[in-house]
RNA sequence: GGUACCUUGGCCGAGUGGCUAGGCCCCGGUCUGCAAAACCGGUUACGGCGGUUCGAAUCCGCCAGGUACCUCCA
């Protein structure tokens, strides 16, 4: 089935029909992250949102190219370019190589993506593994004339490139206003204007990590490795960039700026930008000291939190909103998410055992059509998740005899709920028990049921509560049944 | 200060001119010895004031409140 895909591109701003550049084959470039820090919420969105379109696409049947970046060098800390490297300063703080800090967080971020199920990117190149193509990036600016040499450091020149092409089309800014409320740092002295950004820097002293070249011993300056590694990977003209909104203005501005200068053309053909998580209603930030680690969220072990929220909870929190509104993070709404994710994994479950009618009263057609619909819309799972649990509806009805599927049907909504939960969405059942355990645990709980069974067969309520309370205080569910009983472990 | 966005029921969140998503919570009912689960039903909405329209949560204007970006940020 052919599907046609809207996606809202944040340089129109309009919605686009998606028609990529080389027919049957995508290629998408999202901004990952500098490790410098264990992963936090925030990481959490962008790797989702894009993990999504990642796993969407291919359902599609679009063979994808799917590059996300380790930054490692290159972002500085402080207001003036002068700044410390983000990794060289936790290197000093650490005691530790910089490569050792970026290695450790790097295992890190994987091993929290892992857990979200978020499926690794085809490519994930490092900037220091990129220098030699960043440095030909500067070159190639310096060549076409939109950067200039100072001190040994070279800047973009971006008012000589606002002359010959439009800087600040995609954050809608301008640069006349830009530069007269562009604040006055320290540092800018080797600057012909404040506008200007370094895309290589000259390395002081005391600065960790720096290579060689032209110009000088140092390192890469701000939003080349993305240029330098998206051409390398994907070509001079690729599908779907993208990133944080955060990013906008000034990375992805200044990426449009770097392609355009060194290519004459934009290389992007759809930006795609999600929203930012809010806490309280307001944004998650490092500066703001509000934001909570992946891994205090699966342990509970952050102030802020009730509980401990799995991996699977967090996901699908998260795509219980559309990805281009803002989140806001509160324990009832995660609470809320855990409770509808297990409503509809036991869903998910009955499916297998569901009884088979000769005819259909449910009408699973019309909920695959919706399905579609709603990932054809920009992505938007929230609506997805509503049908699910429409569906939902309908499979609790079918397991109480109050509606009737043929098998025909049946392998449709199997194959329906196999695709959007588990391929799409990415959701995972929560693990189960280890097994070796399962087993005996099993014969013990059989053993109470069945003592409780015939308790209650002699109307020994009070033996039969004190077993059923006891067990659901451990943590299990029972559910009585008309000649025998169910039960569960939850958690 | 500049620019952009947002304000939906107890909570989270879709929708974006008429047919009032969905989840969680709450209340009733069916079932049950009682529960739980499931199912059925119900309650509570579109920040305020105007305007356009046969009709506005949806379009326009003003006001109020909030958020983000403006070289740390996902």
């Amino acid at each position: 089935m052919e599907q046609q895909l809207l996606i809202y591109n944040t340089l129109s701003k309009k919605k686009e029909l998606f028609v990529p550049f080389t027919p049957g084959f995508v290629g998408l470039y999202v901004c990952g992250p500098t490790v410098y820090g264990d992963a936090h919420l925030g990481h959490s969105r962008p790797a989702i949102t894009f993990d999504l379109v990642n796993r969407y696409l291919q359902h599609l049947g679009y063979k994808v190219r799917y590059v996300r970046n380790i930054t490692d060098v290159g972002h500085l800390v402080a207001d003036a370019d002068e700044g410390d490297d983000k990794i060289g300063r936790k290197a000093r703080v650490e005691q530790l190589e910089p490569m050792e800090v970026v290695q450790k967080y790097t295992n890190s971020y994987r091993r929290n993506m892992t857990q979200l199920n978020v499926l690794p990117p085809s490519i994930e190149p490092t900037a220091t593994g990129h220098i030699i193509e960043q440095i030909e990036v500067v070159r190639k600016v310096l060549e076409k004339g939109y950067a200039y040499e100072s001190n040994g450091s070279i800047y973009f020149d971006v008012e000589k490139y606002s002359h010959d092409y439009h800087y600040g089309k995609l954050s809608g800014r301008n640069l006349d206003d830009m530069l007269s409320n562009t604040r006055e740092l320290e540092g800018q002295e080797e600057k012909h204007s404040g506008a200007d950004f370094a895309i290589w820097k000259k390395a002081q002293p005391e600065h960790l990590m720096h290579w060689p070249s032209p110009w000088s011993e140092g390192f890469p300056g701000w939003h080349t490795e993305c240029i330098a590694m998206s051409t390398k990977y994907l070509g001079e003209t690729f599908d779907i960039h993208g990133g944080g909104m955060d990013l906008m203005f000034p990375h992805h501005e200044a990426e449009i700026a770097q392609s355009c200068a060194t290519l004459g053309h934009d290389s992007v053909r759809y930006w795609m930008h999600n929203n930012m998580i809010t806490i309280n209603g307001q944004k998650m930030g490092k500066s703001l000291g509000n934001f909570i680690l992946l891994d205090e969220f699966f342990s509970g072990t952050h102030p802020l939190l009730d509980q401990a929220y799995s991996p699977m909870v967090i996901r699908f929190f998260m795509l219980q909103a559309q990805y281009r509104s803002t989140l806001d993070f509160s324990n009832e709404a995660l609470k809320a998410a855990e409770k509808g994710l297990e409503r509809l994994m036991k869903a998910v479950e009955l499916l297998d055992i569901l009884p088979v009618s000769t005819n259909s009263t449910v009408d699973v057609a019309s909920l695959d059509k919706a399905c579609y619909e709603a990932m054809n819309d920009d992505f938007n799972s929230p609506i997805v998740v509503a049908n699910l649990f429409d569906g939902v509806r309908m499979i609790n009805a079918i397991n109480d005899g109050k509606e009737s599927i043929d098998a025909d049907d049946l392998v449709k909504l199997k194959k329906l709920y196999h695709d959007f939960v588990f391929d799409i969405l990415g959701l995972q059942q929560p693990e189960t028990a280890v097994a070796s355990q399962q087993g005996i645990l099993n014969g013990v709980v059989e053993l109470l049921l069945n003592l409780r069974m015939e308790a209650k067969a002699n109307k020994d309520w009070a033996t039969s509560d004190r077993i059923r309370n006891e067990l659901t205080a451990l943590g299990f569910e029972i559910k009585d049944k008309k000649d025998g009983f169910e039960w569960t472990l939850k958690k």
